[in-house]
DNA sequence: GGTTTAATTATGCAAGCGTATAATTGCATT
DNA sequence: AATGCAATTATACGCTTGCATAATTAAACC
């Protein structure tokens, strides 16, 4: 037994910022905005809560950054779909909308942090920022998809932006009251409305194609 | 000026929880959760911060009080959209989608207080039972809507689950980025997007009848 | 291997939080 | 007009919060 145990490590400050980013998430994940408290994220980040200003001004700006983190790797996520999607447009939306609609997107603890972040959006400029910028992410990749599919060219931005939002509707819903809704439910009948929407039809593969919303 | 003026003045129990829940939503909707302290709340209500806890065990208490009282108010905003409706079945939903995408429901303080509360229920089983029930009461309204129209007889739950997930989406990006979208835009969308869920056409009555979802 | 420097910790403070408790006081009752 | 009681206020306690400041100390440098 050393008596001389180092106190602490000095690390790259990237990997400061991470850690303290993610156990902020974390913390937020699980207890709300209360429980992220600056003595606990920095715990969580196995640190002194002195170091939290040494890295972020302030504990806004620490927030800002853990919002734009988590906006960052659900786009990474949508990209990884979309990168293992086939090529053809009616397939590759239908595994782009399912995969929005299936765990583990659907989650209770993502829907956790994305309402608190979400909350905070109302009151708070920087924040409204990084979601706008996510939210339009978000919408033009939609409506790529929508306008490679045959009979969308010239109103995709309408049609992105409803199906943006029965994506949005339904993912919230299946996230606060998962229990209202049975296995690959709100999948089904997410890809039946958006199919509704842009007159096509996007039921799952092996599935016989019936007319949209029409039958089970 | 007479030195014995009273002090304060007794008020009914009703009076006073009214008042307090009052402040509370009042609170939250400008500054968030944290700005609902039980000093501000109190101060807001015209009352003295120990008068809370003589009319709610805790804060948490409060907060359901407040939240129940929010969904109890938009609920009782939906009857009287409904009640001031025409009866034809087509026109009487296209009514509740038009006032539920404009203002003043698409409002930013609204949304922020709903978003506030969503926030929680995550982690508050209370709050989860109240957002729970206020969601099947939306829910069932529409359903009622929908049933009432030729030809969606059988299917009128999975149709309602897609037509409030349309209207949530939507209702949420208009109140957070109200600048995206321009005036009545989103109720434009949002009619023609249920009336492609139903195959019907809501449009703005006035407008010719065209195919759903197609040209402007 | 001593020196330097910046990363990290240690300590502490002022403010605000929720809530408990006891002292007031408006007001109905008689 | 005195009494009793519950509504309301007053006061204070213990705790937590974000943040500032100063003391350590790991590790790069020459």
């Amino acid at each position: 037994m050393s008596a001389e145990r180092r106190k602490f490590t000095r690390q790259p400050e990237e990997t400061r910022r991470e850690a303290l980013v993610l156990g902020a998430l974390e913390l937020m994940a699980e207890g709300g905005e209360s429980a992220a408290t600056t003595r606990a994220i920095a715990e969580r980040a196995g640190v002194t809560p002195g170091l939290i200003r040494h890295y972020f001004a302030t504990k806004e700006d620490l927030t800002r950054a853990a919002f734009a983190e988590l906006m960052a790797r659900m786009t990474a996520e949508n990209r990884t779909v979309l990168a293992a999607a086939p090529q053809d447009p009616v397939a590759r939306l239908a595994a782009f909308v399912g995969a929005a609609l299936s765990v583990p997107v659907v989650d209770a603890g993502r829907f956790g942090l994305w309402a608190t972040f979400i909350a905070q959006v109302a009151h708070d400029e920087g924040l409204r920022a990084v979601h706008r910028a996510s939210y339009l992410a978000y919408r033009d990749t939609l409506e790529d998809l929508i306008a490679a599919l045959p009979g969308c060219a010239g109103q995709a931005r309408d049609l992105a932006i409803a199906c943006n939002g029965v994506i949005d509707g339904l993912w919230i819903e299946g996230c606060a009251l998962p229990d209202l809704f049975s296995d690959g439910e709100l999948a089904r009948i997410g890809l039946r409305s958006v199919g509704a929407l842009l007159g096509q039809n996007l039921d799952y593969p092996g599935r016989d194609p019936g007319q949209t919303m029409e039958k089970a």
